[in-house]
This record gives structure tokens, C-alpha cells and sequence, in this order.
DNA sequence: AAAACGGGGTC
DNA sequence: GACCCAGTTTT
């Protein structure tokens, strides 16, 4: 059984009681929007294809000038693609566009113009996914099909203490299962307009409104007293910087060049296979002429704050890092005279070309190999140099 | 698994 | 002005 931070069990609220509080609060808090109210299933297709993605308010008059335009799938699958994409400009997306174009079509085509009521064959249709399929299904035809958007996650990752990452799999997985399972034998459409109509009006990702949420008594986030540490976010794809890496590879088998740190920097006076930042002007001196001279011009993303070893590729803490450095520095021999650089404002004063130790050997290739093909180039190690090949 | 997709919002 | 938002398709 899953505990939480505190070592007990979460109490798992019972779907019933759930399922009778929320609805009432849908009932009586609902937001009167221009889609709600009908069970039209392609009014609820429309609607729900122009809300991916897209803020309420800006969606409003979209709808409501397509379903002006365009009110029956036919309208839609009949008009001419320009027209829609002009229809369908400000909304952003445009790709919804021409799904829905094409879907309209496909429904005419293969459902005789009538939206399918169950998921699987919705599933089929041109720009309806997982989300969308559950929405049609459970608004327009009452069929128990659970939905998962971005609120629906918020929502039942707090009220059942989910902490795995609700975008990853096993965290992902969970949250529909949940969602599956806490559906009303009646009104699931309405159940699910609920959690997400919870979510966008009241339990808000930053700083959620429990005074009035008509769930916080069952609420496993609100117990915590936290209630905005859920759901955990994995680290959002984080943006990666990329490093030009000049290596040792295309030296040969037998050599290495090296570069030496300027003192004042972080590892200062120690020598390492030149790492040049390549988002940095600075490295237009330096960092060029090491590239020249390495014959490599490979790029290797690094993610900020983690420190690679330069020689073995291995991740380490800096401590760890620094002591491995002074090793290689020491392997090296401090007496390498090594050509001296131009002034500049690189990261290095000096750089030498040496033996190529067995300790290197492994780590080094391995990590050439890497960083090469990440730049794009296929490398054959072990050959002499110039066999790199595309 | 991750990027691309387009606007708009917030901090 | 960078950062965040959130489904579907694509790679």
C-alpha cells in the first residue's frame, strides 16, 4: 500500500460521496457557457477541439461565430479548408484547424454524419485524442468515459494524494485509473465537467481555494495543509543549453589535447579536454581556435547545474569532480609547458598536446563517440584520424 | 520520450 | 520579457 510523507494511508475518499458533492456544486456554481446546455455532439466536438489549449474567453466568440457558420458537420466538411483557417484565425493551432476540417469530413464519410458514441470509434476520428474522445462521449451521450485534462490531473492528484509525476507514465496511468473509476453510473458527462470546472474556477495550480471547495472535506492535499505541493510536476522538459565540446577524438589514437583553466576561474590552473560554451561570444577566440585545432565541431547538450567529467563522461558532484581533475592534472605532469594563448576573456591560457593515457582511454572514446553524434557525425574510434565519416 | 504546434496569460 | 499553459500528432 502507498504511504505519504507522513507514513499513514491516505483515506480514499468514497466515490459516492464524491460523486454527489461535486455534482451538486456543478449544479449549483456552473459557469454558463455558450456550449453548455446542449447535446449536440458536434457542438460539444467544436467546443472541446477549440478549448485545447485555449482559454475560455477566447474561445467564445470563436465558437459561437463557427456555430453561426458552420452548424452542422456537413456545413463543416463541405466548406472550403481556406475558409475555415480564416474563420479559425487568432485561435492559434491552426493544425485543430485542419483536423476538424478533415474529421468533419471523415464523419460524414464513415459515420453518416453522426458523431460515434463510443470512445474507440471517436478515437478514430482526425484531432481526437484521448481527452477529446472521453469529452464527446460522456457530454454528448452520457457513456461513462473518464477524461483527463490538465485540471481533471490537478484536481484528483490532490483529492487522492497522488505524488507520482501526473505527466509521467505510472503517475499518468494512475490518473485516469482514478478517473475511470470514480464515474457515477449516471450523468458521467456532467461528473466530468465538474472536475474540470472545479479546477479551472477553485482549485487553482498556484494557490487553490479550499474555502470553497465542496470536496476539501475528502481532500487528501487539503488534509496536508499544502494543498498547491500536488500534483507533482516532473521538471518540466527543461530547456537544454548547448556546449560546443572540442575533443581529443579526432587526434588520434595516441593524443590528447588539452587545455589549461585560467586561475581565477573554477578548477583554475587545472587541464581538461577543452568544453566551450558555444552560446558565448567570449569563446570566438579561444574556443575557434581549439575547435581548429581538435578538427571537431561537435555540439553536446548539457543541462545547467550538472557537472559532467570531462574525461570518463561520468555525472559527479563537484567535489568528486574537482578531486578527479587534480588527479588527471597530476597524471599529466604539472611541468607540460604548453603553448600559451592569446590574451582573451576565454576559459583557457594555454593548451598542449599529450599522450593519451590508458586511464583516458575508455572514458575518452566513449565520450567522443557521444558528443559526435550528437553534433551529427559518425565516428569510427579506434582508426587513425581523418576516418570519421558521415 | 520528446518536440512541434500558436496564441495569450502571468510574474 | 522570460516563463507557463496543455492536447494531439509527429518523430
Amino acid at each position: 500500500m502507498r504511504k505519504d510523507a507522513h507514513g499513514t494511508t491516505p483515506a480514499q475518499p468514497p466515490p459516492a460521496k464524491l460523486q454527489r458533492a461535486l455534482l451538486r456544486w456543478y449544479d449549483a456554481e456552473k459557469r454558463d457557457l455558450p456550449w453548455r446546455g446542449t447535446k449536440d455532439p458536434y457542438s460539444i466536438w467544436l467546443s472541446e477541439v477549440m478549448l485545447q489549449q485555449t482559454r475560455v474567453d477566447t474561445v467564445r466568440p470563436y465558437y459561437q461565430r463557427f456555430m453561426e457558420t458552420y452548424p452542422t458537420v456537413f456545413a463543416l466538411a463541405e466548406a472550403p479548408l481556406e475558409r475555415v483557417l480564416g474563420d479559425w484565425s487568432g485561435l492559434g493551432y491552426y493544425r485543430r484547424a485542419r483536423m476538424l476540417h478533415a474529421g468533419a469530413q471523415q464523419i460524414v464519410r464513415d459515420f453518416g454524419g453522426e458523431l460515434p458514441r463510443e470512445v474507440e470509434a471517436l478515437r478514430s476520428i482526425t484531432g481526437i485524442g484521448p481527452y477529446t474522445a472521453g469529452a464527446v462521449a460522456s457530454i454528448a451521450f452520457d457513456v461513462r468515459a473518464p477524461l483527463v485534462d490538465g485540471n481533471v490531473a490537478r484536481v484528483l492528484a490532490r483529492i487522492f494524494g497522488v505524488e507520482e509525476d501526473v505527466r509521467g507514465g505510472a503517475g499518468r496511468a494512475r490518473i485516469w485509473q482514478i478517473a475511470e473509476s470514480i464515474l457515477p453510473q449516471e450523468r458521467a458527462g456532467d461528473f466530468n465537467q465538474a472536475l474540470m470546472e472545479l479546477g479551472a474556477t477553485v482549485c487553482s495550480p498556484s494557490s487553490p481555494r479550499c474555502g470553497p471547495c465542496p470536496v476539501r472535506g475528502m481532500c487528501v492535499a487539503f488534509a496536508s495543509g499544502e494543498p498547491e505541493r500536488l500534483p507533482n510536476m516532473a521538471p518540466k522538459a527543461k530547456p537544454r543549453p548547448w556546449k560546443r565540446a572540442a575533443l581529443v577524438a579526432t587526434l588520434g589514437a595516441d593524443r590528447v589535447l588539452l587545455a589549461r583553466r585560467k586561475r581565477d576561474l573554477l578548477f583554475g590552473g587545472l587541464w581538461e579536454p577543452p568544453t566551450l560554451d558555444a552560446s558565448n561570444d567570449r569563446d570566438e577566440g579561444d574556443g575557434a581556435r581549439l575547435l581548429a585545432l581538435a578538427g571537431v565541431k561537435a555540439e553536446v547538450p548539457v543541462r545547467a547545474g550538472e557537472i559532467t567529467h570531462v574525461l570518463s563522461h561520468r555525472k559527479m558532484t563537484v567535489e568528486v569532480y574537482r578531486a578527479e581533475l587534480r588527479s588527471a592534472h597530476a597524471t599529466l605532469g604539472q611541468n607540460q609547458a604548453g603553448a600559451s594563448l592569446d590574451e582573451g576573456d576565454g576559459e583557457y591560457d594555454a593548451i598542449e598536446v599529450v599522450a593519451r593515457t590508458s586511464a583516458m582511454r575508455r572514458g575518452m572514446s566513449t565520450l567522443a563517440r557521444k558528443v559526435l553524434r550528437a553534433g551529427g557525425i559518425e565516428v569510427n574510434m579506434g582508426r587513425s584520424e581523418g576516418e570519421a565519416t558521415k
